[in-house]
DNA sequence: TTTTAGTGTGAAACCGGTTTCTCAGGAGTT
DNA sequence: AACTCCTGAGAAACCGGTTTCACACTAAAA
């Protein structure tokens, strides 16, 4: 049905062999030859089996990406990132949405091995240090984004969480603000841990007392905390563990019928896309999801071709504080 | 290096053909040589190769999703809706993102047949009639969604833009709106000129001036044709082409010291997930685009397995009005 | 003119599975 | 005891490419 090479082959008078050469650029076939051949496959319409090829080298030009969930805003930008990236290198994107599952990440990196991903860009917050042996031995590269493990094997890639929320905190200081609360993301996510721990350090640092609120890192869970947490208090500066959350507490503000600024300033992280068609738009760190997914290719890449056989390497991109209307 | 199926084969004392047996859950192996088979696979670790499958069966089991781009808020969800579905049913998915740029899609396009996916799922909104020829000579099956095309040969699934659209203005009528503008879409995007002519009919029908912004599906057009029509006049109803049109619009009307929804109402369509964010929160039209994702793969797996080789299937799925508080 | 080196091509092995086909051996019949 | 029928397992062909290796042929060197 589909043409294979050997019908190529044949039809233009050739070796298989040939036909491969001539597919793979290989530069000394007769011209004459070569010509024959592509003509060959052009009235046959033949394409290559990308199956047989990669059966033949024994590698796939395929990387596998694995992320708690693309509907959540900060991901298609990462995931755009890292497409991107692969497709520019030459590579295929094999995806999954594990819903921060351990089960279901472990099932899928299964899943990635049994296609032959050259690697695996893991996003996962349900990882945890001992997870690591079975990984390894699984003998594929990793790289993570949003490095969630300390002194991992694996190739990372992520920012600052701890500096960046630490000046966030600053900067409302630095207008005068003292009664500044944190809403926080869940309490075993590590760019969560970082953040609160930072509010925490900041405040301390200035003899100002910390209020945290714990949630998640959802739009609900923000709005809920903050509709709580104004029952009691009414502060002038929320840091919110990220956009969404700070949409929540924006929203529930709102409600309350106080304004933003001028009432109650809102700073939230990663500047998702949303961050800046909120009404007010929101003031926010800005994560570089794109670029983090493209570092991250990067060094997958690289790992897999050898490039880099030596330490890991864990990228710390650089974040901004974006002032906003918020 | 990983062990392949004839060490495991020496290594239980068995043929592979035998151990293949084991693999696919052939029942007619003895069970006590089926149980040492499986004590080798566990023991070496071993796990068979897809690649090596998928040439020896000349099938495989992993469906291709081309979108224009993961980052436009419209696409999580339907991507996140064709993931579920085909693990589901037990297949991988290959993602691209075209930017509607055609010459993108065809690589892609390319890329998929080269890659020997089962099918493929196409959202594309610069696909042309003539271009269907080439298409289904490529032999390969094609979901399109968000039909763009009339009488194509290809399964497809969307909603019913047009009733979708009218019903809104009649929502708005029904209030006793009487300027109601519409901010439309690309003007070369299906389901932008269904709403748009619904909204002209609509109109029509009860003896209203249409009042049309031409636009595009972003938020920045949404914010600018507003800006640009209210320096003209205030309508008391806006219908725009999609919720980024309609945050955009939103913005600009804040701008100018307006008040949602007491002297202007807006409505979207998608309700994408900040559409539910929003302040305040943003009424629209519902697009199912979880379930339209799975649809699509039920549609592409059934023409793979041949269940449905007769007429094109042409799925409707069902909107829904969503009136929150713009 | 013979030798040597170099070049382009084909035959065949190989990648790692699945599947057909063959056959040995045991159970059931007569 | 001889025959047929089953059953389970192995040998080998196959999927569609790549790559090694051998070799025929040409061109350059002696």
């Amino acid at each position: 049905m589909k043409p294979n090479i050997v019908d190529v082959a044949s039809h233009a008078g050739v070796s298989k062999a040939t036909v491969s050469r001539v597919i793979n650029h290989n530069p000394k076939v007769n011209p004459e030859i070569r010509e024959r051949v592509l003509a060959a496959i052009q009235e046959l319409g033949y394409q290559p089996s990308a199956i047989a090829q990669n059966l033949a080298t024994s590698t796939t030009n395929t990387i596998g990406l694995i992320l708690p969930d693309i509907t959540n805003p900060y991901f298609p930008a990462l995931a755009r990132g890292i497409e991107d990236a692969a497709h520019r290198l030459g590579y295929g994107l094999f995806i999954c949405n594990t819903d921060n599952d351990f089960a279901t990440e472990q099932e899928y990196i299964q899943k990635m091995v049994h296609q032959r991903v050259v690697g695996i860009i893991l996003i996962s917050s349900v990882l945890k240090e001992k997870n690591v042996k079975d990984m390894q031995q699984l003998n594929i590269p990793f790289v993570l984004c949003d490095r969630l493990l300390v002194d991992s094997p694996f190739d990372s890639v992520t920012i600052d969480n701890y500096k960046a929320a630490y000046e966030a905190v600053l900067h409302f200081i630095g207008q005068g603000h003292k009664d500044i609360v944190h809403l926080a993301g869940p309490p075993n996510v590590h760019s969560a841990i970082e953040r609160r721990q930072a509010y925490i350090d900041a405040m301390r640092a200035h003899q100002l007392p910390p209020v945290v609120a714990n949630g998640s890192f959802n739009y609900d869970a923000g709005y809920h905390a903050m509709e709580e947490l104004l029952q009691h208090m009414t502060p002038t500066a929320v840091f919110a563990a990220n956009d969404l959350v700070a949409l929540g507490a924006m929203s529930a503000i709102f409600k309350k019928g106080l304004r933003i600024p001028e009432d109650i300033s809102v700073v939230g992280c990663d500047d998702i896309l949303f961050a800046q068609m909120s009404y007010p738009k929101l003031s926010t760190i800005s994560v570089p999801a794109y670029q983090i997914g493209e570092k991250a290719v990067e060094l997958l890449i690289d790992r897999c071709k050898g490039v880099n056989d030596g330490e890991t390497r864990n990228i710390i991109l650089s974040h901004t504080f974006i002032q906003r209307e918020s």
